[in-house]
DNA sequence: TGCCATTAGTAAATCGTTTTACAGAACAAT
DNA sequence: ATTGTTCTGTAAAACGATTTACTAATGGCA
């Protein structure tokens, strides 16, 4: 029951192990009849080149680790997906682990996935700060960091929005259509792309008269409901609100609905990151739209130019992008 | 600037690099002054064991392959973010394929799956059949099939949902709501779940006197609702809509938004799966929810019952769960 | 004291590949 | 005929862990 291995090739083909494996991997000549041999008697053995015996020896591996906070959350989702995607195309595969947004669970994770002596990783802290273990791998693993950093201190290239030009975009478009009291619904000013978005917004908001107010609302969707929720009952309500993820607009949201408040007519909305359901509704809301595909693709270039190129000791590179302002229903005009 | 060996460890610990491996993997028993001294040499060091030498000494190989057709639909990304959990406290690392929902692409990711020789695999194909690379597992390495599987004549151990009973529990509300013309939109009718679902909703209805029809609308968004769209608008609007999957959901309130047709006053609607943003509205949907967490649950129990009890042999068992109608505001009683 | 059982350690073999170092054959150019 | 070069192929070493088989030391008990 157990599998073949290239000795079983090798014999059934009536050839050493070193032309099997140069027929795979191609890296020497072999003749046309024996390649087909070779094939053949890989073929009807079912043979597979077992990994972790070609990694050991040769001392590459063709994978990249992946963390990210959260599997769930289809802004995280898409990034694996694309990765995963173009890891497969450029013959990578990729392994991947969720923090589940916990500092502790995500140092595991990533000694986890570092055991496997992984090509490159491409990492989504939870926090702001980089990981003990991440940061040991200065000089030894390429590294690209993602979405939740502070550029400034990282020692590793980094891929992110200009978060604070998010803000800053979300405030004015809002100060034009006359809002001049805002609710900013925040998850956690700890993370950096959130702490951005809020001053953006916050500075345009106040330097074009209007007023601003922010409100951490945490990451789980019922407990933020209940904030914001409180919050609403014994405060003036604001003209517009400012959901800064995913998971905070459906907090406002569903506050809003067990109050009956609308959408546009009560209050307005503007949303972060653009989500299927976003648009699926009677006053679609109006968005910043995050370039998610680019961040992956561009995530991934960094990383394989490390790779390939070998260029461990030089600059750490970073790369920001931009959301953009799309604009749907969910604004009213004052 | 090479990563440290076990035999490096052994070097500055003065012993031997049995010794050492003994000390991690707990194999046998080792004095505590010398596990100390060993623990210090390879903290200092920064020793990590090399995974594929163990896999390749030890035959043993602590991971666990996941297939699925799509990771950016929450749906599956739950199941992954289980499973990694569970796997993560067993032990096991998880690597993760998706297919794209292409059947191509499903083989070669398959095969590039296999060849890290998992421990195990659970798979969600794409289609209702099996892929040849998984068939030929059968006796060599524990597969659970979940999802999208027709139960009858799979050869492996099996997860699903009683998709018939789900349609059956959907028909019967809307009848029972006065509801007698009923829309079933579904994606694609090649997938079991789907086909059932449907089934399971047609045969209730018209066997309580109500009219169902059936539209397929593919697993695009957009194109989904243009289909929904110029169907409602060249057809006697139905009085509720079943959408089956999370998409076509999206679909039909895309199609209904565009045309301004109320949730519920106008036409009600039932779904499939329970997403946070079903709930985050003025009309919450009215859903068959699935039992997702317990989904991914049972399908690792019977995955790591195989690996660990070597009952390769035994019959293959399948596990039929249940959907649960969740009622809210979308259904309307005629 | 003598004998057996248990404990704690080591040297060396081993897993399945890739790679190195070498060799024979074929062919071209001198 | 000699030399060099290119092509194909092989045997054996190497990768870094685990495991086996063996030894030495310790302790308990008759």
């Amino acid at each position: 029951m157990k599998k073949p291995s290239i000795k079983d090739v090798a014999k059934l083909a009536g050839v050493s192990t070193a032309t099997v494996s140069n027929v795979f991997s191609g890296r020497k000549a072999v003749n046309d009849d024996l390649k087909d041999r070779v094939r053949g008697a890989a073929q009807q053995l079912g043979y597979q080149a077992n990994r972790a015996a070609s990694q050991l020896r040769s001392q590459r591996n063709q994978v990249v680790a992946v963390l990210v906070p959260n599997l769930t959350d289809t802004f995280f989702a898409k990034i694996i997906s694309n990765l995963e995607n173009m890891a497969f195309s450029h013959g990578y595969d990729v392994i991947v682990a969720s923090s589940h947004d916990r500092l502790d669970v995500e140092e595991s994770r990533i000694n986890a996935l570092l055991r496997w002596q992984p090509a490159g990783l491409i990492a989504i802290p939870c926090s702001g700060s980089i990981p003990k273990s991440i940061a040991n791998l200065k000089d030894t693993t390429p590294v690209v960091m993602v979405d939740r950093v502070s550029v400034e201190d990282c020692l590793f290239d980094t891929v992110t929005i200009d978060n604070f030009k998010s803000g800053v975009d979300a405030g004015v478009f809002l100060s034009q259509q006359g809002h001049e009291k805002i609710l900013i619904a925040a998850s956690n000013l700890d993370h950096p792309p959130i702490k951005n978005r809020t001053q953006g917004c916050f500075e345009t908001v106040e330097q074009l008269g209007g007023r601003c107010e922010v409100l951490a609302l945490g990451s789980d969707l019922e407990e933020g409901a209940n904030v914001l929720g409180s919050w609403l009952d014994n405060n003036e309500h604001p003209t517009a609100i400012f959901g800064l993820t995913n998971v905070t607009t459906l907090s406002v949201l569903t506050a809003m609905a067990d109050r009956n408040i609308r959408v546009c007519d009560d209050i307005s909305l503007v949303a972060h990151d653009d989500y299927a359901w976003m648009s699926a509704r009677s006053t679609s809301l109006t968005v910043m739209q995050q370039p998610v595909d680019d961040i992956a693709k561009t995530a991934w270039n960094r990383l394989i130019a490390r790779i390939e190129s070998k260029e461990v000791n030089q600059e750490p590179q970073s790369s920001v992008l931009e959301a953009h302002l799309v604009k749907r229903k969910s604004v009213k005009k004052l």
